[in-house]
DNA sequence: GATGAATGAGTCTTCATTCAT
DNA sequence: GATGAATGAAGACTCATTCAT
């Protein structure tokens, strides 16, 4: 079976051999032998060295977007929505870890162009989390002042230097779902409506906010 | 002055020229011509590329640690501390652009050696946030059960994240001190001891969490 | 044929280029040019430029030795054995000039490294003549005081400083035969007309030694 | 003294160095350092690089000639002078070595220049030898066969090789003087106990040398 | 389709030489 | 004269890509 999927062969040896060196250290012919294929043949499947990598993003990136939609597609309650979105994320990137180290690491340097076509391919991964916060504002279980866009950002930036975390040592300090567990708790305490402890009170300087704290 | 400083000259070439093209897509002869000095010279003050990258790393991540803990300094309590230290984060990376671009995207990669290299160094500016979290847990202001290894990495990623926001896109949606205060708040309304509201429903192991959900 | 043999063919071409220009001259693009090769072939060939030279004196001087041994095995007259070999040095100076050229001038110098390992190599080469010499001792036909060792090196050397003259200079003033002769004859049969009017008499630490002159 | 004399010591310095690595592997940084001077200085004393090697070759072949030619003036027997030679360039070979192996090993490389530049000045060193031969012959001591300049540059290539084995073996297995009288001997008398059983009778064109081989 | 030998453009780095001080 | 920082030309070597088989 896997001997005649070149395709395949050829990413996963990708996949692995740019985890193991970074793209720009990583040879076409070293990526051939970890696929058992000539040199050549890898021309027959891809335009170029760059065009593998981003096969890999789009390929691999579409699976995990679909895998996470599925998984938060069972339950309708946004606060469950945000822990699922984080145990999925980090369940991914640790089965995934060569993977997860590329998206991670390889394909936030790359030319310019990488970067503004990851970001779009990207918008659709974090957008998931901003449609929750929505979604969760307008059943007012959110506060209203949360701005999605800085939210989505905010959650995806805390999971994704914990994964790192797992991608770069191997050490496992903390488990997976302690992990997702207690970051989706930081969010999702953090935004819900109840009336927040004043953390202005101390702030002298900004009678202002107190006012706004007190609203809440 | 800056004439003769042909150090401090290669290295803000270095800065603008990594950020422009990538580490690996970036060339010696640009630095070089960007920063009005010959070829040869680059390599009387460096051994070779990679140790302008070191360089930059060692020399500018010192200057932004020393930066964050005098402004930390200013005040004992630590819920302004990490909204000090988010605004401080997200001002730094948007004052130096090109640098903040280069520490979060071609640190990242790099080799194995790199990586840990820049581990190490990192890992001081990731105390300073772990370190104000175990002083609010002793002044009762934080949660006990908020660990401080995951937070350090959750708060810095949600900052990071931000900041890829305005090193890649030039448009300013939001403003450094919106977004910084919403990340700070965040967090900071999670990690209270203050009652959380409800997203526990379905975790029988907090029944306590319940009474709060039902307040709404 | 030739077109095939790719290593051959760069090999000839080096040869050329090195006794044209001195290795340290040369330039692998000449050598590829020369040998109507792609640059980077040549690496396809060999490790490095070094390599290329390393090679040469492996693969030819094994061709030499093995020629010159034919040549010895063909009488059994230690004297005549000389002036074979005599003959047959010159003679493959004069047919591979080019190649007596590196083996002469560049061999020499290179590291110590090389020079280690030329000496091993030509080891071999000397031990032919001190060969020769120990069998016409034994069989009572050179003088048991004539030390091997020695007369190895300075015939040799005789022989190499000869065919230095047709590498280096184009005019033949002497012919192959003639220096074969006349060095192979300085050696068996000394240059004396007649006994020396006692050199040896200043000596008087060895007088025995007036008595061998006196023989003569 | 020596303090003052930069040109003195830039020779001694190039002479160790070029000594130690070869000139193409030396460094003019090398040799400033080795005398105590500034990279720059150098050039206010020579041309170039190659300029110190002709320099140290013009000066210090010139004191060997000159030393050479003294030792010689001793005597008016032209066998003596002979050994006398071989004994004078051994005996400098040993006392400078290094200036011996750039003689011997830098020389024969370099650019075709050099090496018809080194031919002249080193023609007047192997004229003395011719000279002794045409001398002897004159005397009638040497025979009239011999042709002088073979012979100066078997004689001259005997010790030359030599030589070689002190410049790059430690041991000394032979002495100075013994390799001196040895490779006289050699020369003056040949090495044969007795008549040789004919090497000559394959030679029907010269019966003549048959006469004097029987001679001794 | 598959191969892998061949290509040659591209770049880091070295180091002899210069020249302002 | 002396210095040594600066220069920049030059070349060995790599490796993505091609193409004849």
């Amino acid at each position: 079976m896997k001997v005649a999927d070149k395709h395949g062969r050829i990413i996963q040896a990708a996949i692995k051999v740019f985890a193991r060196n970074g793209f720009f250290n990583s040879r076409i012919a070293e990526i051939a032998k970890e696929a058992n294929v000539a040199d050549g043949t890898i021309y027959l499947y891809f335009n170029n060295k760059y065009d593998i990598l981003i096969t890999i993003f789009e390929e691999e990136m579409g699976k995990i977007i679909a895998s996470v939609k599925q998984e938060l597609s069972k339950t309708d309650n946004p606060c469950e929505k945000l822990e699922i979105f984080a145990l999925q994320h980090l369940s991914l990137v640790e089965k995934n870890k060569d993977l997860a180290e590329i998206i991670q690491v390889e394909l936030r340097q790359s030319s310019k162009f990488m970067k503004e076509y990851r970001n779009r391919k990207f918008a659709e991964y974090l957008q998931i989390i901003s449609n929750i916060v929505k979604e969760g504002q307008k059943k007012g279980l959110f506060r209203k002042d949360v701005m999605p866009g800085i939210f989505k950002r905010a959650y995806f930036g805390a999971l994704d230097e914990m994964s790192r975390f797992w991608v770069l040592s191997s050490k496992k300090k903390y488990g997976v779902k302690t992990a997702a567990r207690q970051i989706s708790h930081f969010f999702l305490n953090g935004i819900l409506e109840a009336p927040c402890p004043s953390p202005q009170k101390t702030k002298k300087k900004k009678p202002a906010k107190k006012t706004k704290s007190t609203k809440k």
